[in-house]
DNA sequence: AACATTTATTTTAGGCTTAAAATATTTAAG
DNA sequence: CTTAAATATTTTAAGCCTAAAATAAATGTT
C-alpha cells in the first residue's frame, strides 16, 4: 500500500475534519445537557471547572491562560458566574489592578454535581470505543498539540 | 493491566478533553490564517465550501443541514458573503419562500485558493502524525459520531 | 518626585451562535 | 374557495468570542 505526498495530504485533512465532526458532535451534546437540566453554558462550566481545582481561586489573566481565551472574554463570564452565586471576587493584597475569582461554597457544591454527571454523560457518548481504544485517541491526539513548530 | 468501570469513565473523559484541546488548538490556527492572509472567517469557508461542492447552490434549510447550524445563522453569514461579492441569491421557480445561495465567479475563483492553501496549513500541523495515525483516527473517532443511540 | 513603561483588566465593535418568536408562502382539508 | 397546517426564512434577545483601544495601577528610570 504504498502512498505519495498529494493523497498523503488529503488524508490529514480528513482526519482533520473527522476530528472537527467528533469534537462538535460531543460539544453539542454536552452544551445541550448544561443547558436543559443546569440552564448553564459550557463556558462557564470550564471556568468553574478551572477554578474548582486551583482551590484558591484564580486571577482574570490566570483564568485566560488557562483556558486559552481572551481576557475580554473572562470579563464577561465571571460577571455571569458572580450574578448568580457561584463565583466572588476577592481583592489581592498589595494589587489593586487585579484580583481573585474564587468559587462559592454555592458554586463549589454545584459544579461537584456537574462533574459527576459531565463524566456520566462522556462515558455514555464514547461507549462504542474501548479503553484502549480511548488511550490510542489520547496518544495520537497528543503528539499533534505538542507539534513545537507551531506558536 | 485491569481496568474497572470507575477508572474507565475517566479514560474516556481524557480522551474527549484530548480531542477537544486538538480541535481547538487546529480551529485556532486555521482561523487565524484566513484572518490575517485573507481577512475572512471559518464559518465562511465553511459556507463557501458546502457552495463549491454542491455546484447548483443550496437552499438555506440546505445549508443549515449541511453544516449542522441554526437557519438564523445561516442568515447572517450568507449576507457577508453577499455583501463582499463571494455569493449570490437566486429565485426558484415556484417557491417564492426560498432560493438558491449560489458562488459568484469570483467566489468560486477565491475559494478554489482557499482550499489549496487549506489542505496545506492542515498538512503541516498534523506533520507529525504518520498517514497510518491519521488512518487510524479517522477510523477511531467515526465510531464516536456514529453512535447510533444519540440524536 | 516626575515621567515612561509595563501589567491587569475592562470596554468596544463586530462577528458567530442558538432557541424561540415572527413573517411569508405553499400545501392540504373541508 | 377558505381556512388550517406545514414549510422556508428572518428577526430577536442573549451569550460567546476576538482584536484593539481605553483605563487604572504598579514599577522602573532619570
Amino acid at each position: 500500500m504504498q502512498s505519495n505526498p498529494p493523497d498523503d495530504a488529503k488524508t490529514r485533512v480528513r482526519a482533520w475534519l473527522k476530528i472537527l465532526k467528533t469534537s462538535n458532535f460531543i460539544e453539542k451534546n454536552v452544551r445541550e445537557r448544561l443547558r436543559i437540566d443546569h440552564q448553564t453554558t459550557l463556558p462557564r462550566f470550564d471556568v468553574m471547572s478551572a477554578l474548582y481545582r486551583s482551590k484558591d481561586g484564580l486571577k482574570m489573566s490566570e483564568l485566560s491562560g488557562v483556558l486559552k481565551v481572551s481576557n475580554g472574554n473572562i470579563t464577561g463570564i465571571i460577571d455571569r458566574l458572580v450574578q448568580d452565586g457561584h463565583v466572588k471576587r476577592t481583592a489581592i493584597q498589595g494589587d489593586r489592578r487585579a484580583y481573585l475569582a474564587l468559587l462559592t461554597k454555592k458554586g463549589s457544591k454545584q459544579f461537584q454535581e456537574y462533574a459527576l454527571e459531565h463524566e456520566a454523560w462522556i462515558n455514555e457518548i464514547l461507549s462504542d470505543i474501548t479503553i484502549e481504544e480511548a488511550n490510542t485517541i489520547t496518544k495520537l491526539l497528543t503528539s499533534i498539540t505538542d507539534n513545537g513548530d507551531l506558536k
